[in-house]
DNA sequence: CTAAAAATACCAACATTAAGGTATTTTCAT
DNA sequence: ATGAAAATACCTTAATGTTGGTATTTTTAG
């Protein structure tokens, strides 16, 4: 298999990183890094002039974040593959990569050098790449959503739900709502029944556990 | 001023991060790396054999994190001088750090090879260096530590307020700790009082604000 | 040792919540 | 337009929580 050049662009707020990634691609000669920004922003910018084959991209990032700059990557540029190289890999920010950014990969930063060079190969050759642990969150995840849609909170009892969360009372909620306090009990009612739940404190598990709040 | 060498050693669990300070510093020829490790437990048995005079280390790593670490290191091989680099520099961990673990330094990983440089040579010099955001969040942890102690949670209630926060009812406080119903809520009174609030959701909002819990 | 702080326990009275209903009105998709 | 789902509202009873007390024992610091 003939190996052509792959240009690779990084955006990460941390320079050690980038300079780790430099390093960890200097031992692969068909590897070449044409951008460098610790800028999200000044990156969006770099690849209008660039012609890149790869953008690495951190995701959490000031300024614009790694989901954003993904986006608007896609958009304006459609040829460039995006992998995602991130700490933590949360199943809900890698979703939304794949769902909305339509990434080709998602690594974690404690990749090795082999691991990342394969992602890249397997990326530029029109493949997609997600590391295991990845993969493993992303499961977690799906698994949590739909366990949400199964449950089926309405967007009234998640609403109650929050305000509850912000240490309202029944009265409270009922005036902020214009309803009745009786209708906030029948809701507080069919929460706690449907999260099968007997106590605010059980409920608000429940709810951090799935996202809710 | 004459520059001696100095040695210096780096722990991250990420080989990128290990990759990118080394490339940061080859700028600087009065640094020389010699020793790096991507595990917290090999760096201590090869500070037994090698000499050092800086050691660089993470502080989330799996099998011994960066406290952990730097305690051993402190009594093992006082004359080595630690300085911290970290993702996030939370007060707490900082706080811990130099206290129990007496650290020179605590740095995170957005610095520049300007400031990374010029940390080392600082603690290298026998002087201490910590950025700026470690200084900030250090004072916030300071006045959280401050509030708490003029609060004066005692150790009892603080239990009650962690089986609260673990969706127990009185009743089962009550029949866990081996006390009175009655206790209990004298307990949950005084702690309400205390800290202002008037309902679990309340009491629970100040125990994560003042990381009770 | 002693005084102060903390932990313990109880009472009364009122407020709120939980859990069981039933039932009407809106909203929305077919 | 119509039937199902959601939101609305009310009732009752038992349980739990809140708030005001008082008071004894244990621990701890000076």
């Amino acid at each position: 298999m003939i190996q052509k050049t792959i240009r690779i662009a990084i955006v990460d707020d941390h320079e050690i990183v980038i300079d780790g990634i430099n390093a960890l691609l200097t031992n692969y000669p068909n590897f070449v890094v044409v951008a460098n920004s610790t800028s999200s922003v000044k990156m969006l910018r770099l690849l209008d002039e660039i012609s890149v084959d790869i953008l690495l991209t951190d995701i959490m990032m000031p300024e614009m974040n790694g989901q954003q700059l993904a986006k608007k990557v896609r958009q304006q540029h459609p040829e460039i593959k995006i992998i995602a190289l991130s700490m933590s890999g949360q199943g809900e920010v890698v979703s939304e990569m794949i769902n909305n950014a339509d990434i080709s990969g998602y690594v974690l930063k404690n990749i090795g050098k082999a691991e990342l060079a394969a992602a890249i190969t397997k990326v530029a050759n029109g493949g997609i790449y997600f590391s295991e642990e990845v993969i493993e969150e992303l499961k977690i995840f799906t698994a949590i959503k739909k366990e949400n849609s199964e449950i089926n909170i309405t967007a009234r009892e998640l609403e109650i739900i929050q305000l509850i969360a912000s240490d309202l009372t029944s009265k409270d909620i009922a005036s902020k709502l214009f309803i009745s306090e009786r209708t906030v009990e029948t809701h507080r009612k069919n929460i706690f029944k449907k999260t099968n739940c007997n106590s605010v404190v059980g409920m608000l598990k429940y709810a951090a556990e799935h996202r809710l709040i």
